[in-house]
DNA sequence: GCAAAAGTGTTTACAGTACACCCATGG
DNA sequence: CCATGGGTGTACTGTAAACACTTTTGC
């Protein structure tokens, strides 16, 4: 397949680190391989890119053919192009990672969805997965963690009603750190990115939380803006932070 | 070369966007094109990828093939691949940028050089270039323009000894805005990544000014321990700026 | 002496951080 | 009434931002 000096004699494929967010632990969702080479070893979900299918698409389509999700956010993150990275032949492979909410989650056909698992990330990053999928996995964790410092995207994670103690824990996991309550809410409703549903819990064995829905238009409305909060800001505020973020954080 | 539906029939390549920075303005090396498709068109720097070479490795082959330079910044941006993104087939590629100093360019055979030249950036986004290379160029551009506000990428472009308002220029070209001199030193001297060389400027019309150098050393060594300012920091500065840093720039 | 860029400090305002107690519910 | 997590406000501090004049050199 591969070894002769030619081109248009090798092949690219699209992998897929698709995490979810459950009780409390960010995770991915691992393969179990039937077929050598890696036969038995847990890998991304991924496959050969069609010849006419945009990589975009071919990302999406190993998405939904396994999850049975639309709509999700999906970021290409890097290209893994090393000569010996796949025993058959020349085989780069381009890193895409999805957030996915894991309640949106319905496996497919049964007899395939128990080779298909739902695996914590730390766990999986430091375990013996197929291919060179634990630099992929990390790479895409790093870049998960640094988006999420920049843009909202956690909310991808959640179900569409949450609590902000939920809201909060997944920002933890994230950025691997503990936050402070009080600060972590005051920030977070200080952006006005979440609708108040006036709803609470049931059937918790504590006082209930309220619920709280992503409020998408206000972010959109943001974004369009370079998230310079028209509304609060003077001018000379919309200048400030711009030196702070010079050259290092 | 491409339509039947068969994989392995497919070919990716690297494009590599060198930016250097010359008269006050960021300019990228074009290439003139001198064969169909997109005859007469400028474009950026790239080649197939062989067989048996890594991505990087690539990248790196093309930059020094034309500029002569070794051990430059490089860094893999994004790949693109839209079905019919190149005319003569289905060729995928994957996007680098490399950052050079202009000073240590020595353009190759002169008749080749001649279809080689240094156009500003702003100029060349807007004009028409082959292939999708103004959509790579400008994912480029925003990479670095990102890329330099985390880390200090902008001494790859400057000569060894430069002064403070030429790296105050490089920045405010790279960021588009202006910039307040006396805060611009403030923050940068107080970063101790810069040696003071003991040398001025010569033959200038004006007050000279004295010659800094990138502290190398000193950069790596905050790197590593990620930018935590060690000598100045407390426990409690330590965690500062984290939830600032959450969400939203 | 004049043109041209170099160099230099202080004040103000905002935003991040630290921190502790009461509340509502289920059992 | 107890256990569990939900919910709330203030004082402090560090850093970014605004801002104008003097100095040095070449001509």
């Amino acid at each position: 397949m591969n070894g002769e000096n030619n081109f248009f004699k090798s092949a690219f494929s699209v992998d897929n680190v698709i995490f979810g967010f459950d009780e409390g632990d960010l995770k991915v969702l691992l393969i179990k391989r039937g077929n050598e080479p890696y036969k038995g070893l847990w890998a991304l979900p991924g496959d050969l890119v069609y010849p006419n299918e945009d990589l975009d698409t071919a990302a999406y389509r190993v998405l939904e053919e396994l999850t049975g999700i639309k709509n999700v956010y999906l970021e290409q993150v890097h290209t893994f192009g090393a000569v010996d990275r796949h025993p058959l032949g020349r085989v780069i492979t381009i890193a895409y990672y999805s957030l996915v909410k894991i309640s949106d989650f319905t496996p497919k056909a049964a007899s395939f969805a128990q080779n298909v698992e739902w695996h914590i990330v730390d766990t999986a990053i430091k375990s013996k997965l197929a291919f060179d999928h634990n630099i992929i996995l990390q790479t895409c964790f790093n870049a998960l963690t640094h988006r999420v410092r920049i843009r909202p995207v956690g909310f991808e994670l959640l179900p569409p009603k949450f609590t902000l103690t939920e809201l909060q824990h997944l920002y933890e996991s994230l950025l691997r750190e503990e936050l402070d309550k009080r600060n972590f809410r005051k920030k977070i409703l200080s952006m006005s990115l979440l609708i108040d549903l006036n709803e609470l819990q049931e059937g918790v064995p504590h006082r209930p939380a309220k619920l709280y829905q992503f409020n998408k238009e206000r972010y959109q409305q943001l974004e369009a803006q370079g998230f310079s909060f028209e509304v609060k800001e003077s001018k000379k505020k919309e200048k400030k932070q711009r030196l702070a973020a010079l050259i290092l954080q």
